[in-house]
RNA sequence: GGUUUCGUGGCCGAGUGGCUAGGCAGCGGUCUGCAAAACCGUGUACAGCGGUUCGAAUCCGCUCGAAACCUCCA
């Protein structure tokens, strides 16, 4: 198997060579959604990036095991409802249980991510299914010495892990900054430290969801659940953890001093982050109020959007920029993924009608390496596609007679084109009348039989009407040299 | 205030010491009965000011501007 994948690691701050721990098993852990709320664009990036990731490695060979979460429990709202579990909280406002609002969102969240074209996760955890795990993981944590218990909440501290590491390693924190720190939080009184966090927390009469512990009912800290499931299901070392950049400071922080008291080794080889999406150049975030969801863009309903745009579009969207540059949402921006998503496709539709040519004036096997140079270039998405594209004009100029390919050529650019696209890209055609109906492909053949006999004897008001008709019906014709093509618009 | 980043042509977005990014839009052309599609051609872009260098959008410094995180967030 031949690797020469490079990818940058946060933890170090600089692109590395991926060599796994365990080759060629992968372990790769990423922090899913939290399920009180519909996906919005911003939830699309972190799945799709780090899908192609696994997509990527898994074309090269590589046996992954993708862990993705789901976070039913646990976190803590800082609002007027001051650490109610804000699962909770949004159930009780809707007379539901809990867990039916967990099913629903998840429900929900997962026919987006099957809209999008992302893949499963070979293992998809609960928080509150892991419970028993959290506990014991808390339990270690005392026995280190590096936790402390404190009205019935049990805390991290983060100035005694100090002196035996360094926190601060992934986010370049510096600790007497974060203890210097002096907001006002729920809990702050019964901390030893402001930079300490929680890893147990007493329920409130009022909090629904909780569970019996040593210490107290109540439920885990939000940092826990993540430490607890990656290493029950890849290990005290596995080699990929991924999530948004927002989450780097305190979440991934904390989930390495956790675990590094806990299996006394660090958790993760790489650590990957995924940039935001902003728009109008902010953040686009619940607590903001500025997000757009996922279905709102599939149906082209909200106040921001001109129009819909298909899940294909936004995911293309996406892939045009690197995972780790923020990238900006507007109309304007979408529109133009959407012509130049359509543009490649159809390339692959005419990829199909070529006809070879003995000497071919392209050098295809040089394009296909530039791909792979792209890819592992730390998941160069972006100039992969500008290399697609460029396929894309070999292919059109090649249908117009202006490039040759032999037949080797255009296989191999089918190779590519598949590949690329359709595996590692996880993009797939949306409109494809030919594969989709018999009875529409034959009764077009005898539509554009009787055009093209009007053609012949130049009855061009006939030709038009037909054109025309078609349009209204939602048919695309195309004219070229060797005759009339058609497409759904 | 601290930590981490960023500022590229009309829009989006790569690159990062010398060699065309790419897409969308625009303009000109080829093709066409016309149109669409496709193809070809077309842009004195790198926030500002200094410095290093034979050479800087790319490295360094300063200034200005923006963002994320420091509090739940993808």
């Amino acid at each position: 198997m031949e690797n020469n994948l490079f990818v940058y690691n946060t933890l170090s701050r600089q692109k590395e060579p991926f060599v796994p721990i365990n080759s060629p098993h992968v372990g790769m852990y990423v922090c899913g959604p939290t399920v009180y709320g519909d996906a919005h664009l911003g939830h699309a990036r972190p799945a799709i990036t780090f899908d192609l990731v696994f997509r990527y490695l898994k074309h090269l060979g590589f046996k992954v095991r993708y862990v993705r979460n789901i976070t039913d429990v646990g976190h803590l709202e800082n609002d007027a409802d001051e650490g109610e579990d804000k699962i909770a909280k949004k159930a009780r406002l809707e007379q539901l249980e809990p867990m039916e609002v967990v099913q629903y969102f998840t429900d929900r969240y997962h026919a987006a991510m099957d809209k999008l074209n992302v893949l499963k996760p070979s293992i998809e955890p609960r928080a509150s299914g892991h419970i028993i795990e959290q506990i014991a993981l808390v339990k270690t944590i005392l026995k280190e010495g590096m936790g402390y218990e404190s009205k019935g909440s049990v805390y991290f501290d983060v100035e005694k892990y100090s002196k035996v590491h360094q926190f601060g390693v992934l986010s370049g924190r510096v600790l007497e900054d974060l203890m210097s720190n002096t907001r006002e939080l729920d809990g702050q009184e019964e901390k030893r430290n402001n930079a300490d966090f929680a890893l147990w927390k007493k329920a409130q009469p009022e909090h629904i969801m909780r569970w019996p512990s040593d210490w107290s009912d109540g439920f885990p800290g939000w940092h826990l659940e993540c430490s607890a499931m990656s290493a029950r299901y890849l290990g005290d070392q596995f080699d990929i953890h991924g999530g948004g950049m927002d989450l780097l400071f305190p979440h991934h922080e904390s989930e390495i001093a956790q675990s590094t008291v806990a299996n006394h080794k660090t958790p993760a080889k790489y650590w990957l982050h995924n940039n935001m999406i902003t728009i109008n150049g902010q953040k686009m975030g619940k607590s903001l109020g500025n997000f757009i969801q996922l279905d709102e863009f599939f149906a082209g309903k909200h106040a921001s959007l001109q129009q819909a745009y298909s899940p294909m579009t936004v995911r293309f969207f996406i892939l045009q920029a690197h995972y780790r540059s923020p990238l900006d949402f507007s109309n304007e921006a979408l529109q133009a993924s959407e012509k130049g998503f359509q543009r490649l496709m159809k390339s692959i539709v005419t990829l199909e009608k070529l006809i070879p040519v003995n000497n071919s004036t392209v050098d295809i096997p040089g394009l296909q390496a530039k791909c792979y140079e792209a890819m592992n270039d730390d998941l160069n998405s972006p100039i992969l596609i500008a290399h697609l594209f460029d396929a894309a004009r070999v292919i059109n100029s090649a249908s117009d007679k202006k490039e040759n390919l032999n037949t080797d050529d255009i296989g191999l650019l089918r190779t590519i084109l598949h590949t690329f696209v359709f595996d590692i890209l996880g993009l797939l055609p949306e409109n494809d009348p030919q594969a989709g109906n018999q009875v529409i492909s034959n009764l077009m053949n005898i539509i554009l039989d009787l055009r093209r006999e009007a053609r012949t004897n130049k009855d061009w008001a006939t030709s038009d009407r037909l054109r025309d008709a078609l349009a209204q019906a939602g048919v695309v014709i195309k004219d070229t040299k060797d005759g009339a093509d058609w497409e759904l618009e």
